[in-house]
DNA sequence: AAAGCTATTGTGCAAGTGTATAGTTTGGCT
DNA sequence: AGCCAAACTATACACTTGCACAATAGCTTT
């Protein structure tokens, strides 16, 4: 009678966590806020709506680390080519790292969609803005570091000013080419952004002969 | 018994109209989608909430007519702003254009957050995005032709990509100075965006001696 | 001054929301 | 084999949401 009761598979506590999340971003990226329900995401993840209680405190403990995730995930992915980048020359270092922020799959229109939703959120919950503020500050001390790596002399303060000002150009092109892709060609915001990155920090010009 | 049914008074359909778009802006940038429920709109413009099906053919489009008003009054804003700058000096007029876009009232954390409400939308529906394509190429293009009017030759093609970086910087900046306000020294984002700015166009720095 | 049009109100409803909580199943441990 | 913590399900609740609809009050016209 009442046996009809949903079989299921007990998963790891990480892996669980994590299917959660990904439920909750592809909803999110898709529908919105409005589309990210405690049913949808439970019915996306293959599981009923309770078990969120059991690993979230509250829907919005979900969505903030949903964010958390989804952030520092392109920091890694940016940081990851820049490593990649084998020569140790910090200049090719710095540039990969920009440019790996400026192409796919870093810079694309579900992530731009995704952090709009979620900047939204940001202003007016404190431990989401605490979030926007680790996750940009991670982003922005990196090319910092960068910055002080290149060859010659930058003073600290200066260095600071400069990552804002990098920082401010790879966000608005990364922006912009997410929201309107058909707006630019094929690589064009990724050879402006670096264009411009150079032309900041003083770094001659590639096509100089 | 029943006779303390609420006065009103008749307002043009134009007055009202723009009365509920106001109110729902108001309460989006205070406190987000959520805010802006239904009631809380009829609320705060004064009037039940049954006389926004009569004006309105249904909640999302009055969030839809909002955004297309709060985008067009900001360019209209900013193009004024730019006109206002009566001196024939090209790169004050340039400068003084990129740094009204840094600092109050246009760098402000309700229009930010209005902004990636909007945004988020963009995505999704068509007449958004057309209206952001729009505002954005207006406010583009406005750069475009500073930049060409400035001393030296300049090519269209070189003109075009310039532009783009320079509204790059400044929709960067601009976003992050809304969005953390207190992690920047007042006037911080203005100066660091003016650098950038030349430092693109390859004009001489300002404390050069 | 009476009538007529419609802008505006008040009430109600069905659907959907997050969350609480009690009960059931699972897989590892002894 | 048997037990037990906890991973998981099921159900229910209190609330909110957008929307429909009939009644009414304010203008305008005659």
């Amino acid at each position: 009678m009442s046996g009809d009761r949903r079989k299921f598979r007990r998963e790891g506590e990480e892996r669980r966590r994590e299917a959660l999340i990904g439920a909750a971003l592809e909803l999110f990226a898709e529908g919105g806020e409005a589309a990210a329900t405690v049913r949808a995401i439970a019915d996306r993840a293959g599981v009923t709506p309770g078990l969120i209680r059991h690993y979230f405190a509250t829907k919005e403990d979900l969505v903030r680390q949903s964010y958390a995730a989804v952030m520092t995930r392109m920091t890694e992915e940016s940081e990851a080519a820049a490593d990649a980048d084998a020569d140790n020359d910090p200049v090719g270092r710095l540039l990969a790292f920009v440019a790996t922020s400026l192409r796919p799959p870093v810079m694309d229109a579900l992530r731009v969609g995704l952090w709009a939703g979620f900047l939204h959120q940001v202003q007016r919950n404190p431990e989401m803005r605490a979030v926007h503020e680790a996750t940009y500050l991670a982003y922005r001390n990196r090319l910092q570091e960068m910055i002080l790596a290149l060859p010659g002399q930058v003073d600290p303060a200066r260095a600071r000013a400069l990552a804002i000002a990098c920082n401010g150009v790879i966000d608005g092109l990364w922006m912009e080419g997410g929201v309107l892709p058909e707006a630019f060609a094929p690589g064009e915001l990724e050879s402006i952004g670096l264009s411009a990155v150079r032309a900041i920090l003083g770094l001659p010009s590639k096509d100089a002969t």
